[in-house]
DNA sequence: CATTAGTTTCATTTTTTCTTGAAATGTATG
DNA sequence: CATACATTTCAAGAAAAAATGAAACTAATG
């Protein structure tokens, strides 16, 4: 269990993450994790939010300390739904990315992903149940239509609602 | 390793779920996962909606085939957010339970537990940042300020929805 | 008021999800 | 077009979240 000296300087090869930057990430972790991104993805978003200037994927590897797998898909991701976006910088054979600013795309993916495909399979389900329910003993038949309607209600309400729900955020 | 000739027949306890109820469990998995809620709380939630009567604990336990704790932890926090309730069944000790139809309480939840109190925490944590912006390189500064200030302007623009999405929500 | 049925709690185990890093793949440049 | 640099992929390991079930607790009932 002997440990050199130096135990405590983290081998310092990367600048340390200052107040601001720390902030930030916390932030991004918080709010990404609402909607199922993990931890990873928010430190990167979050870095590169207050980042003053576009970052190569082995500076934010090193800043944040996490593994080449884990920027790599995270950055993907990210820029799947155009939360960061990769820039040119001459003479560098390197990627460079910067957060793009509008974060509304995190809502949108998440509708368009999550819950839109969600909502569509809860119909498909909903016209199963229907069938289903017609050899339910016509005691129970009754109630479980009106639950059923009542499900179906919810939804399309909630399916009208989102387009409206983007349209406020986007701008 | 040796298996008795049953191995088969699962200790056939309790009824096995009908179709219907696979296909509502299903749906309030699906559901109820995308605000994090865990798999056998939409099991119960699932199954409860469905149900024409009141369910006890441990008939809940058995048509899922789910553990005891899951089941009491799982109607405890249905119960926290209106979403299950308890009703008295006479000459009987054990609680009964049924589903309150009102889709809305899990949207009010997720909002009131998870979204509200993060952006409260969201909006202190801003505070800080503009400090801390203050001990910035003035090139880099402005920038900054005004990546706060669009942070800002967006979580003013979420906390002013959400009021009015619950009240679409719930009626 | 002792007994028993019902429920909750929580340390442990299981399952799921995330991260790691080595290998495969792609791509610019000399 | 070979080499070196950059990125992606993915199997394996680590971490986080959920489920289990025994023990503690609570409250009805005889």
């Amino acid at each position: 269990m002997q440990v050199p000296a130096e135990n405590h300087a983290e081998v310092a090869t990367s600048e340390r993450l200052s107040e601001l930057e720390v902030e930030a990430i916390e932030m991004f972790i918080n709010f990404l994790r609402l909607i199922g991104l993990p931890k990873s993805v928010g430190e990167i978003y979050g870095l590169l939010f207050v980042s003053p200037r576009p970052l190569a994927m082995d500076a934010i590897m090193e800043r944040l300390d996490i593994s080449l797998g884990a920027a790599s898909q995270g950055l993907k991701l990210l820029r799947s739904f155009g939360a960061v976006k990769a820039v040119y910088s001459p003479r560098d054979r390197r990627d460079h990315f910067v957060a793009d600013l509008e974060l509304s795309r995190f809502a949108t993916a998440f509708i368009k992903d999550e819950l839109q495909p969600r909502t569509e399979r809860a119909l498909e389900r909903l016209g199963r149940m229907e069938r289903l329910m017609e050899d339910l003993d016509p005691a129970e038949r009754e109630a479980t239509r009106v639950k059923i309607e009542r499900l179906k209600h919810w939804l399309a309400k909630g399916k009208k609602m989102l387009p409206w729900i983007l349209k406020f955020l986007v701008r």
